[in-house]
DNA sequence: CGTTGGGTTGACAATTGTCAATGGCCGTGG
DNA sequence: CCACGGCCATTGACAATTGTCAACCCAACG
C-alpha cells in the first residue's frame, strides 16, 4: 500500500486476478500478461474504444473502470448490450479482419491494455475461451432479462449479475459494490427510461431489496432477491 | 430431382452451401463435411437438442428444420434467445467440458449432424470462427430489438433478419420464405404475447409491410421496411 | 454565484398484457 | 361420412405497465 511498485500494480490486480482464475496459467502466460499490462492505455469517460462497422484496430483487456457495448438506433434510441468490467476482453477473434459488431464506449475513466495474442499460449487461450463463453452466457441472460422480465425484475437481476461478476475480480465489499454510472445509463442497459428506473429503484429500496447511495449499491439479501426475480447461476464449465 | 441420390442430398444442400460460403474450404474440409453429413440425426418437433446446465454431449450442425435456444423463467415465462436455421452450428467450444448455456429445442422436424472437430482443419476453423461471429452479431441484434424497439419494429426487424439469414443458404424465394412456426413461438422470440403479435401482424399486413399466410412470409419491400424499423446490416469481416 | 448534470416528482398518454370467448382447420376414431 | 377434440388464430373489453413531458431540486464546480 505504501510501496511505489505496489501502488502502480494495485489498480490492475482485479483484472489479472479474474483472468488467472478462469484457467491455470503457466509462467509463460503470466509473463506475457505482465508484459501486456506494462503498456496500459488510458481513456476518459465517454470515449469510443471501438466503432461499429470499423475494423478492430486492437483488442482490449479492461484493467480498470467500466465500459459498455452500445447500439444506437437511427432515431437516437440507445441500447447498452452489456457492461465491460475489469478483466473483460473485447475484440479478440479467431478470424481474419474482424469488424467490430458494436461500438464500445467508456462509462468512466478506463485503463486497458492489449491482451497477448490468441494462439500463442495454450493456457491463456483456454482462459480466453472460458472468458468468451461467460460473455456469451451474460448476453443470453440479457436477452431473457429484456424479453421476459418486468422493470423491477430487470433491475434486481442485473444488480445480482454485476455483483456476481465483480466478485470474480474481488471488486465487491461484502454485499456492496461500486456502481459508477447514472440512472440514465442503467436505463439504457435495461431497455427502460431513466424516469421509470428512478421510480423502481425507490420501490426496491422501500422493499429492502436494493440500497443505492453515493455510488455504492448494496444488496441486503442476495439470495432472497435472486429468488424474487427467479434467477439462475451462470456456469460455463463442468466440475 | 428424380435421381435417388440427388433426392437424399437435396435437403442438406442449403446448410453446406452456407457454411462453404463463409470461408474458402479446401478439399479436406469438404470431405470432412461430407463424412459428417453422411451420419445425420433426426429429431421430431419439441425435442431437446441440449439441456441448460448439462454437459454438451455433442455439438450440432443443423442440416434442415428450425430449432431455438430457449430460457425458461421459474414461473414458466419463456424466452427464445435466437433461432437456429440450416447451416447454424451450436455447442462447439474452444474449452474443455463445456456446459450448455441454454437449452435448445426443435421447433420443427430437424436433421442435424456432428460437425467436424475444431482444430483439425484450418479452413473449416476459419468458417466456424466466422459463423460464430455472426451468431454473436445476431444475439446483439436481438438485445437491441428487445430493449429499444416497439412491437411493430421488433416484428419487422426479425423478419428482415430471418430473410437475410435464410438467403445465405438459398432458402428464400425472392421476397418470401417459409416460416414454420406459430404466432406464440414468434411471441416468445420477440418478448411479446401471442395476442399482441397477432394484432401487430394484422397491422403490418394492412400497412403492406408483411404478408404471412399458409406458412409463407412475404416482405413486399424489404428496403422500405428496413428503413421503417431503422435496421443496419450485419457484417462480420471486412472487405 | 450562475450553470450544469443528475435525480425526483406529478399528471397524463401510449403501449402492451390479461382474460375470456369464438371460429376455422385438420386429423382421429366411431 | 360425420362427430369430436385439439391446436391455432382472432376478437373484444379492460387492466397494468411503462413512457412522455414538464417542472423542480440539489450538489458540484468553474
Amino acid at each position: 500500500m505504501s510501496m511505489p511498485l505496489t501502488r502502480s500494480v494495485r489498480p490492475i490486480a482485479p483484472a489479472l486476478h479474474r483472468l488467472s482464475r478462469l484457467a491455470t496459467l503457466d509462467n509463460a502466460s503470466i509473463t506475457a500478461l505482465a508484459d501486456a499490462v506494462a503498456r496500459p492505455q488510458q481513456f476518459r469517460p465517454r470515449r469510443d474504444l471501438m466503432v461499429e462497422g470499423r475494423d478492430i484496430a486492437s483488442p482490449h483487456l479492461i484493467l480498470s473502470g467500466w465500459a459498455a457495448r452500445v447500439r444506437i438506433l437511427l432515431d437516437g434510441r440507445r441500447q447498452f448490450l452489456n457492461f465491460l468490467l475489469p478483466g473483460d476482453i473485447v475484440g479478440l477473434y479467431h478470424h481474419r479482419r474482424p469488424v467490430a459488431p458494436t461500438s464500445i464506449i467508456t462509462l468512466t475513466e478506463v485503463t486497458t491494455c492489449v491482451p497477448p495474442e490468441l494462439g500463442t499460449l495454450p493456457a491463456l487461450d483456454e482462459a480466453y475461451a472460458i472468458a468468451h463463453a461467460m460473455d456469451e452466457a451474460y448476453l443470453l441472460a440479457q436477452i431473457a432479462r429484456l424479453g421476459r422480465m418486468n422493470a423491477m425484475e430487470r433491475i434486481g437481476d442485473l444488480m445480482l449479475e454485476l455483483h456476481e461478476r465483480l466478485e470474480l475480480s474481488e471488486l465487491t465489499h461484502g454485499r456492496s459494490f461500486d456502481l459508477p454510472i447514472t440512472q440514465e445509463t442503467l436505463a439504457d442497459a435495461l431497455g427502460l427510461t431513466a424516469v421509470h428506473v428512478n421510480r423502481m429503484l425507490q420501490a426496491a429500496r422501500r422493499a429492502g431489496d436494493l440500497i443505492w447511495s453515493s455510488r455504492s449499491m448494496t444488496i441486503p439479501d442476495p439470495k432472497a432477491l435472486a429468488r424474487k426475480v427467479g434467477r439462475a447461476q451462470i456456469k460455463v464449465t463442468a466440475g
